[in-house]
DNA sequence: CGAATTTTTGACTTCCATCAAGTGTAGTGG
DNA sequence: CCACTACACTTGATGGAAGTCAAAAATTCG
């Protein structure tokens, strides 16, 4: 097994961990490490894509634009993700990194020619696109029908469960999004998503300091201001 | 061949396509056609899952509730798509036929075996639900970005583009949704949908007769009011 | 036909967007 | 170290798009 991915994180929870020591080698041999601040795009909408990657590091945002600049986050990934839409050459979204993120690449066709022939592979990918469905669902319901306020606590809602997955009742942590980024998450104005964040703080169901970290001293309340039961 | 499939759209779109004929005749032993009128719910949010599907005629509705009753459409399925979300034993949202719809059912031991040693049938069912991930990301930017007229007009365009994929620049359909339907599926409410459906018809982007029978006289007005491109 | 349901229309309210200052919070260089 | 700028975020005042409540009109169905 090639030394570098013996401490990658997509070799245990991604993609890597259905290949074999082989393949792990024949992989490694055409991938290409990078690191990336935050803000730079990876792939841009209605690019051609020609390579794949996978998140070693960090949050990825996936958006789409209209023609007057109007934008919607639809997605967030987050290490060990698999980066990419199979089966299609040109990219239906944007690919941003939110924050500084690491991510190992690998050429498309590499990657396409290892999943014909390792179902285990695509079951792998199948079971991410599977995931992101879900989410992108349970999204749905944020965006059609919950309350700005509703909107806001979702989110971080949504960040508290996937920086500390186990956590007990209270959790801390770093926001990957400026207040710009939230609120194209959420269909909202920055002013909008500031003021419910105020509210939140007042409510005592978050603290924050230095605008970018957040405690939640109890998630069940959170999540009941998520409107989630 | 089994004869019941000779006619099945599934056969030729859907997800039976890539079964050989012993395959087929095997799952046809198991399988069950189903006549349901619309308004019927399939499977409820939170229920075990037994059954897979292939919607054979007819529209579904994919939807979630909150616990208030706020409701949600995440998804329409029109045959042949494939009915079920494999690998997860309880549905997180609700199948409802939306018009009279006729269904394929089979137990889901049997599919999943069948996936289990069919790489080809992996692979369509992956491919399905990767088209499901792309409409979801689209209508999160509708459901998050557009305004009411826009996510009415959008609405009027999937509808027309699933029913009349090769339609030059005019078409003319049936909705297969209620306006209370078309308001969960964009986050309104039923006035705010009939409001717009009588401003665009005023201004000859549709025709209507009886409120279920659409006329497009030109399907680039309609996309233009969806606010693509 | 008449009852029930769905859809439309109207009057009014509310929530969020918009516009506009104001308050931090880095980062730079004298 | 302290101006100075640049940027991100907050707060306030106002307006408008969509929601709510209520009733009329159209359509479906027994």
């Amino acid at each position: 097994m090639p030394k570098v991915c013996r401490a990658c994180e997509a070799r245990h929870g991604g993609i890597c961990s259905v290949l074999t020591g082989s393949q792990l080698a024949e992989l490694n041999k055409h991938s290409n490490r990078k690191s990336i601040d935050g803000g730079t795009e990876l792939v841009g909408q209605g690019e051609n894509i020609g390579t794949y990657s996978n998140i070693v590091r960090g949050v990825v945002k996936l958006s789409k634009m209209m023609a007057d600049g109007r934008q919607q986050i639809v997605g967030l990934q987050f290490a060990p993700d698999f980066l990419g839409r199979p089966f299609s050459h040109e990219s239906s979204l944007t690919a941003e990194a939110a924050t500084n993120t690491e991510v190992c690449a690998f050429p498309r066709a590499v990657l396409e020619r290892m999943i014909a022939d390792t179902p285990e592979l695509e079951h792998r990918l199948y079971d991410q696109s599977l995931k992101e469905l879900d989410e992108a669902r349970d999204w749905m319901l944020t965006l059609g029908r919950k309350t700005a306020r509703e909107k806001v606590a979702s989110f971080l809602h949504l960040i508290a469960t996937h920086v500390d997955p186990d956590a007990g009742d209270g959790c801390e942590f770093e926001l990957p999004l400026s207040r710009a980024d939230i609120a194209d998450f959420l269909g909202l104005t920055i002013e909008t998503v500031s003021r419910q964040m105020t509210k939140l703080r007042k409510d005592k169901i978050i603290l924050v300091e230095n605008n970018r970290h957040v405690i939640v001293p109890d998630i069940e309340n959170l999540n009941e201001a998520a409107g989630n039961d």
